[in-house]
DNA sequence: TTATTACTTTAGACGAGTCTAAAAGTGGAT
DNA sequence: ATCCACTTTTAGACTCGTCTAAAGTAATAA
């Protein structure tokens, strides 16, 4: 059996390794989760002993199969749980990532069993993260990229939000800006502050702290499989 | 903060105490959670420094005012667990007590508000356990007795069924008997064994273990604000 | 009253996960 | 080619919750 901790710091590493790729240096997973760089080499020689990661000295650590296994159940957990929170216990997209997170590791398979049929086994969470599968299947990575790189011009739809900075859930909710949602790029300023147009015709201007956090992709590339879970995307955003 | 370890002691205590009165032996805390005595004694102490709990060496433990309000604090989240998973996700009332205890830690007083209001505030558990109120006061403590003490004659209402055992609870579904059953006490054999009539006329011979578990109230005595719950006593017991 | 027995506490150890401080390695700039 | 700044690892310590083994206490039986 696996720690708590040990879910989460295998968890932590897909996460980056999604974003940037192997191999995860250990200053990354420490500022992550929060811990000494100290505490996160000692956890990897752990990961490492339980065939989890490999590892190159003074590189960082890679997620074997095994690992990566592991950190998609526990991602599992997270997505549906948020999924189930907003969906059925109405809370808000920027309140379930805290609860999911307390619950994720707690969960039996019993339990995730039934809210994934309770919500007729959503394909993505609240902040269009998509929901690994019953079998944890790898996800193939998505062709999206934060509103930040687009250009005046383009014309592009929400496939998801960071979901780590509540006010920033916030202040999108607020804005009507969800997964979903069409945008137009209508202006580029400097220090990279981005207006969009909204399917309402409303025009608003994100800071660009808030442009990196939104992940498009082209509007013709649009409504392919991942609006499968539209229903879940649309809940409980207020 | 309390770790979770703490929580469950704290948790057991006051359940020996409800049963049998302070003081609390170390052995029975170790039984009931599995721990060796020495282990007990130790967090004992740690308890007593903490003011949670009073002690007597060699005698016992008692909990303080404020080790019983963390002690109903964790029952309310236990019970609610098991009321929500019994009524929204179709546990049935033997599967519930395991995946209670497993998230009774980690919920949120956000959780618990949602999942309370969810269910109109239910006064009961799914085994008739009473959940105490939001604001932590004390329980009163309820006048049933096992029905293995009653006699020949009787005739009494299930007030709430012991949770512990999974097969006892599968057994119980099976024969009917659930909190708000009337049973009519037709035969006290040897051994323990008691016959029961209930409500459709059909008799049940219940091995001593299983009469020991169900706690009842004389039939005239029914029906007065436990019955509040009673649609969560309902459900789920397929 | 004393001896037996059961229970409880003390003493000491250990694994998990964490930290701080110090040593070692890496890679770019001079 | 060497040095410097930064990152990573090592070394050692600490807390928490647990255990085993030994010693102490209480209650009862002889
Ligand atoms: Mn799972
Ligand atoms: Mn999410
Ligand atoms: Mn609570
Ligand atoms: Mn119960």
């Amino acid at each position: 059996m696996l720690s708590d901790v040990m879910e989460d710091y295998l968890k932590t590493i897909y996460q980056i390794q999604a974003r940037s790729g192997p191999p995860v240096s250990t200053s990354a997973i420490a500022t992550a989760l929060d811990k000494t760089p100290a505490t996160v080499t000692s956890m990897l020689g752990t990961l490492e002993e339980r065939g989890l990661i490999t590892r190159e000295k003074y590189k960082g650590a890679e997620l074997t199969r095994e690992g990566e296994t592991v950190a998609l159940e526990v991602l599992r957990h997270h997505r549906l749980l948020e999924a189930y929170l907003a969906e059925r216990l109405d809370y808000s997209w920027s309140e379930v990532h805290e609860e999911a997170d307390a619950l994720e590791h707690h969960i039996s398979e019993e339990f995730e069993r039934r809210v994934a049929a309770a919500l007729d086994d959503p394909a993505v969470d609240p902040h269009g993260d998509p929901i690994p599968s019953a079998d944890l299947a790898p996800l193939e990575d998505d062709d999206a990229t934060p509103l930040s790189t687009r250009e005046v011009g383009d014309t592009v739809v929400v496939s998801r939000v960071s979901d780590r900075d509540r006010e920033e859930l916030e202040y999108l909710a607020e804005a009507g800006i969800t997964p979903g949602t069409t945008l137009g790029i209508v202006d580029v300023a400097p220090f990279g502050m981005v207006t969009v147009e909204t399917d309402d015709g409303g025009e608003q201007s994100l800071p660009e702290s808030i442009a990196e956090a939104i992940y498009v992709v082209d509007a013709d590339t649009d409504g392919t499989d991942r609006d499968a879970g539209s229903d879940v995307q649309e809940a409980g955003n207020a």
